[in-house]
DNA sequence: GTTATAGGCGCG
DNA sequence: AAAGCGCGCCTATAAC
């Protein structure tokens, strides 16, 4: 195989461990390999920010984090790559693919996310040859590489929808660049203000450990109301008994089933949970071990969730309480492009299910007053309730009632979710729009349901496996819908951040330092969260920034639903903080 | 001592 | 009000 020098010709670059270090291998537009090039410890990053500048090729590697972090810190942003591990994933689930190319097979691709940037896992340029691959890291060697990638482009190309999984695949692996470079560059958090709303709320922090004070006065006036000096209030038993015996009968200490009680313990026992809540989840602990130098920054975990919806491991930037988004303040001199989608998953139930008469209703702002004026219920609250109801599979309860009155107005969408369900309780698999596949049932689930089915099957059997069944077809209906709002938000992200690195950088007296240097000079992707994003922009930019969210929000559309007539329209501002009205 | 689970609650 | 989907993280407690 020749050394080559110019990576000019090549559509791919693969980047893998060899014996002696680290090489890439550089392939045409048909996976024809072209050539070689060891990359020394010298000139590696240069040679890589070198061939992106030239020929911006598709990067494929093992796993983004291990790869893309440290070209972030040295500030090369590349514009696409091919993640082998999530992709593998999609590939190897995905009930299009006829698996001719053997990729169910290749198990070592199946380890999880490798865990975890937050410790500062060795970047994997400094691993070397010697260090002995566990049994849960993923193969990160060329060879394994440009063996996976061949199985995966066989399995895409002979699979029923390629150009629907390629997008998949292109998408998944942009969301993987994102949900790095999230973490590279940080969200702007105001340590003071946070600080702040802890003291307002909570009291002052006590210096020798101990509750801060509003929650000591709370929990004796709880202790007050059931008579007890020293009631346990943390302990859920316990604090069960304590209420009984004060003749609260309640069968939880859930918040929904306390507020329906009338007695003197109820008000301050629920404010001290709440209290307990911040303290604990988000309270000065959190702040110091997930806050520095002016910057949160979580660790995203994109297609962690079964649907592709992206988990979060550490930190839980997928549950800040929104009454610390005051915290999120944008550095001197920027502003903050808040975004999110109204009401996505039915617009995408819509779209999937070319539901005209939904569509209809999508048009203006709010999908719901939309459902109102097709007729369907009479108020918003209910338009909501039941078309969650339809989306969740809501059976009892309003939102179960009123579920049928949607499936008269739009027949469409409500058969899709109705058939997801259907499929999902005879123990059949269901897939996104662009395909991504839900897991098979259980082999637990299985012997369930087949067992229901014999002679001598017991009464208790037949219950367990309709209502196992149900919930498989709960799953499923919803997996559809939330599965393909991942799809479109993902689009959305790729979009975006595609358009804010085209835009021009900002003078060097406005950079933002604290977000690192790949992040100084631009606006860039600072959260988001499902059907939200968050971009910190020099206040120069904050339009300009704003139109590139609208329109990265149509593109999406359109790529994923062709010239379907539906608005995906968002809530949008233009803020120094993160604060939603 | 560590690990696993349940209840509870934050987010979409 | 809470039910119907998907998560992560906290505490207490049980299990090992």
């Amino acid at each position: 195989m020749p050394a080559v020098d110019s990576a000019d010709a090549a559509t791919w670059v693969v980047l893998g461990r060899t014996e002696d270090g680290v090489a890439a291998a550089l392939l045409d537009a048909e996976g024809v390999e072209l050539g070689r090039r060891a990359l020394t410890a010298n000139g590696r990053l240069e040679w890589i920010a070198r061939v992106e500048a030239d020929a911006a090729p598709r990067w494929v590697w093992h796993d983004t984090p291990a790869w893309y972090a440290e070209l972030l810190a040295a500030g090369i942003r590349v514009a696409r790559c091919h993640d082998l591990r999530l992709c593998h994933a999609i590939l190897r689930d995905s009930s299009l693919v006829h698996d001719d190319a053997g990729l169910r097979a290749a198990r070592q691709w199946d380890a999880a996310a490798l865990v975890d940037a937050v410790a500062g896992a060795p970047a994997l340029f400094e691993i070397e040859a010697d260090t002995a691959a566990g049994p849960t890291t993923l193969p990160d060697r060329l060879e394994d590489a440009l063996a996976e990638f061949a199985r995966q482009r066989r399995a895409a190309a002979a699979a029923s929808e390629p150009g629907r999984l390629r997008l998949l695949l292109a998408a998944e692996s942009a969301g993987a660049l994102v949900a790095a470079e999230l973490r590279a560059a940080g969200l702007p958090w105001d340590a003071a203000v946070h600080d702040r709303i802890l003291t307002e709320v909570l009291g002052r922090r006590p210096a020798g450990g101990g509750n801060p004070a509003r929650v000591d006065e709370l929990a004796a006036r709880v202790r007050d109301a059931l008579g007890d000096p020293s009631a346990s209030l943390d302990s859920q038993p316990k604090l069960l008994r304590s209420l009984h015996r004060v003749g609260v009968l309640v069968e939880s200490t859930s918040k929904w089933e306390l507020a329906e009680q009338r007695h003197p313990v109820i008000a301050p026992l629920l404010e001290y949970k709440q209290l307990m809540r911040l303290l604990t989840a988000n309270g000065w602990t959190w702040l110091s071990e997930w806050v520095h130098d002016g910057r949160f920054r979580p660790v995203y975990v994109p297609g962690g969730v079964v649907t592709g919806r992206w988990a979060s491991s550490g930190g839980g930037a997928l549950q800040l309480p929104r009454r610390l988004r005051e915290a999120v303040r944008a550095d001197p001199g920027w502003l903050f492009v808040v975004a999110d989608v109204a009401q996505l998953e039915p617009r995408v139930l819509a779209a999937m299910s070319r539901d005209t008469a939904l569509a209809d209703a999508a048009r203006g702002r709010d999908l719901y007053a939309g459902v109102v004026a097709a007729g369907a219920v009479t108020t918003r609250s209910e338009a909501k309730i039941a078309m969650l109801g339809a989306m969740y599979g809501a059976t009892t309860g309003d939102s179960g009632r009123l579920v049928p009155r949607l499936r008269r107005t739009f027949p469409r969408a409500m058969a899709l979710v109705d058939e997801a369900a259907r499929t999902g309780e005879d123990g059949g698999v269901v897939r996104t729009w662009l395909g991504r596949t839900a897991p098979a049932p259980s082999l637990q689930w299985s012997a369930a349901q087949s067992q229901a089915t014999e002679a001598q099957a017991s009464q208790a059997d037949e219950t367990r496996a309709r209502r196992w069944a149900r919930d498989r077809g709960r799953f499923t209906r919803n997996f559809v819908v939330q599965g393909t709002a991942a799809e479109w938000a993902l689009a959305w992200l790729a979009d975006l951040r595609t358009r804010l690195a085209d835009m021009a950088p900002v003078g060097a007296q406005d950079a933002a330092p604290r977000s690192g240097p790949a992040f100084a000079t631009r606006p860039h992707l600072a959260f988001f969260l499902h059907d939200e994003v968050i971009v910190h922009t020099p206040a120069a930019r904050a339009e300009e920034v704003a139109e590139a969210v609208r329109a990265s929000a149509a593109a999406a559309g359109r790529l994923l639903f062709g010239d379907f007539p539906l608005d995906f329209p968002l809530d949008l501002r233009i803020a120094p903080t993160a604060l939603k009205e």
